[in-house]
DNA sequence: ACGAGATATTGATGACTGTCAACATAGACG
DNA sequence: CGTCTATGTTGACAGTCATCAATATCTCGT
């Protein structure tokens, strides 16, 4: 794994490594017609609506979730080319970490 | 995906959220026999040895590194199967994500 | 146009983290 | 025993982050 690499793959890790965030996108892929709205996660949660928020942005701006208004609703989607890009990297015979 | 396995899964990609720490993993993944001394990995990086002590601690406390002392040396080995059970969580179509 | 509800943004704060310099430990070899 | 080399530990500092309260924006219905 070059350094660049590195570089471009810590970030994507880094979105998801929070507790917070992998259970939104969890709770995400598992709703109905994968996708769900932020009021639809919120409940999940014993947070304020600006930090869900602010999670939900850091995984969309990292490219794991997928953002689309519709009305005063707004759905996310998991982006599961990515995450299967990124476990591909970390466990593929080729895949340079294992 | 629960509560409990959200809060355990964060801490290992915490640990691999970072471009020195995903180096090292490949590193040592990649070298002969499976594992390498710590005098092996410092000269890839422009780091103090401390510094490269530290991410090999993070990496052993957290799982994903076995680490063993020969003689003088240390030498770390790669868990593929806690990186195998992280791929696997990321991305299998029963994996909680995707 | 106005009010109400859904979502995002801003600013602040306490906690955590990557890095280094300095020091400590521990094994090998004379 | 003493020294040299490999590795780990401690303490400090700058930067980042998760969270909240307050505020803003946008959209629908009336």
């Amino acid at each position: 794994m070059t350094h660049e690499q590195a570089e471009q793959v810590a970030p994507l890790l880094k979105a998801l490594a929070d507790p917070v965030r992998l259970r939104l996108m969890s709770l995400v892929a598992s709703h109905e017609g994968g996708e769900a709205c932020v009021c639809d996660l919120s409940e999940a949660f014993d947070l304020t609506q600006p930090t869900i928020s602010h999670h939900l942005k850091v995984l969309h701006d990292s490219g794991l979730l997928d953002r689309e208004k519709r009305g005063v609703w707004v759905y996310y989607r998991a982006r599961t080319d990515a995450l299967a890009n990124l476990a591909a990297l970390i466990s593929a015979p080729e895949g340079a970490l294992a």
